[in-house]
DNA sequence: CTGTTAGCGCATTCAC
DNA sequence: GTGAATGCGCTAACAG
């Protein structure tokens, strides 16, 4: 029951002093402090940026600020992090692969916020998650190789866990151990093509790579073009995440399509929902992928 | 002076209860949230990803979480972002390229809280300044370009406000115009191919080109080859920002090599200087850079 | 349904 | 030096 004149007023004041709503006062009443944290290895991981991406963009559209936090790959490090970003008073957390510190799962499980796992798959969330399972891609795999008759086959992989998952799901399929060539995060051309002059050392007579990342495949590609291979007749290469440039390489690259920009919207979703109230139907969330038929693996 | 069973006992309570300081709260009173806001076009910016990297990590080890924003290339959500972050009250500001707009740039100035702009430099910056001159590094392209004895010059450019000044100081020495194809906001691998697609349109002879970044460098170099053309003899290539691939891609690529994650410590630096009260001596610091000269320009 | 008041969890201030 | 009191700017609970 205010008059329109002092309404205006009131905005006028608003508009000459500048005034901004401070969220930071608000959260402490209201004990929501309208952010969530994300934890990723490492924000120059090309895998993570469309997830970080749509988590960003989705959350600003509810209202919310994500909170990125890079745990490295030092789980004590990791927990550190963890602690200061809890003092932040976030309304969830969304984390890049699986919770495995018994530890941390604990803490986070009492906390009772909301926690989205992501870029993975398991039986045990500590709440709820978004992801696939690198044990199907790494079989899925396996069986377009051996379909394709290929039986002399090479791994470059990444040491995280996930790609290693991917190894075990490949190997499992196959039946038997192959050639690996093991790189450091983060993974590139540059390890890429050193991976393969590796794999080439260990079996000359390799018939098919799979790489854990388009850029290991990449290099791969690189590699094998500059000792005279050709791809994919005497090598062919599949890679994993369908990068941007994966489709216009050339030659073009097999690989696997993950709809990451997908699990940071879904990501966020669940989040918001949990922080409403809302109680969500399906608290993990198989995103599934496809492998991309390109031709580095097909002529 | 209160007694080690008395201390023992709170730490003791620390522990069981999982007790973090509320920084939303202490924040509250000190009027210091230990937050720096950053504003980046887009996450997905390779460009920008070490200089965010050094810039989260920097900050971090200073007790500073930074808060992160992608302002898109949009300039009316980059206000309303702009508010909206500031509704959080972060103690400094880091911004990716200039601020343009005359009533953002009053009132950050207005603000009273350290500014940092990067990736650029101006006469008039808003408050401090960590970048290089793109007017600079167009110029010394072209030189470099004159010196090997090419005229038939093309460019294949993004659109953005950083890159079309690098294009103008290439211009501005060669003294005159060239062709120019322009591609859209994220440059990849295939709008480079696209690109010179375009520029052999213009100029079927042409004998260098420049390329706004490493991403749209690798796509120039993969359609020349994959049209028969030799690399340096046929076309020669330039790109700008030595992404991790430049160096170990066939040929491996000539570019201009600027230090990323230097731009991001030093803003670190600078903002949390502020921050303390300290008066910092070199408001405005010019990074540099240079051609890092490789194959695909000389062989 | 509007207007008032208490208090979120700390840092800072003041009295001691 | 230590310890209690105050209030940051807002939201939520309450009374009117």
């Amino acid at each position: 029951m205010v008059s329109d004149k002092t309404i205006a007023r009131v905005r006028q004041a608003v508009e000459t002093t500048g005034y901004f709503p401070n969220l930071l006062a608000g959260g402490l009443k209201s004990r929501r402090s309208m952010t969530v944290a994300a934890l990723v290895p490492a924000i120059s991981v090309q895998q993570f940026l469309p997830t970080v991406e749509a988590l960003t963009e989705s959350l600003h559209a509810a209202g919310y600020q994500l909170i990125l936090g890079q745990s490295g790959y030092d789980h004590a490090r990791e927990e550190a992090l963890f602690n200061t970003m809890m003092s932040r008073q976030p309304d969830g957390i969304v984390v890049t692969g699986l919770v495995h510190s018994a530890a941390l799962r604990e803490r986070l499980g009492r906390l009772g916020i909301p926690v989205v796992e992501t870029w993975d798959l398991s039986d045990r969330p500590v709440d709820m998650m978004v992801g696939f399972s690198h044990l199907l891609v790494g079989g899925a795999i396996a069986g377009y190789f051996l379909a394709r008759g290929w039986r002399r086959i090479g791994i470059a992989t990444g040491d995280d866990a996930r790609a290693a998952t991917r190894r075990e799901g490949l190997l499992a399929t196959l039946g038997r151990t192959v050639p690996t060539a093991y790189v450091p995060a983060p993974s590139s051309l540059a390890l890429g093509r050193r991976a393969l002059a590796d794999l080439l050392t260990q079996d000359p007579e390799i018939e098919a790579v799979y790489c854990s990342s388009d850029q290991l495949a990449q290099g791969v590609v690189t590699e094998a073009l500059a000792r005279g291979l050709r791809i994919p007749q005497d090598l062919a290469v599949c890679g994993f995440g369908d990068a941007d440039f994966a489709a216009h390489m050339e030659p073009s690259l097999t690989t696997v399509q993950v709809d990451g920009a997908a699990i940071g919207r879904t990501a966020a979703a669940l989040v918001v929902a949990r922080c409403r109230g809302e109680t969500v139907a399906a608290p993990v969330v198989n995103m599934g992928f496809r492998i991309v038929e390109r031709r580095s693996t097909a002529d």
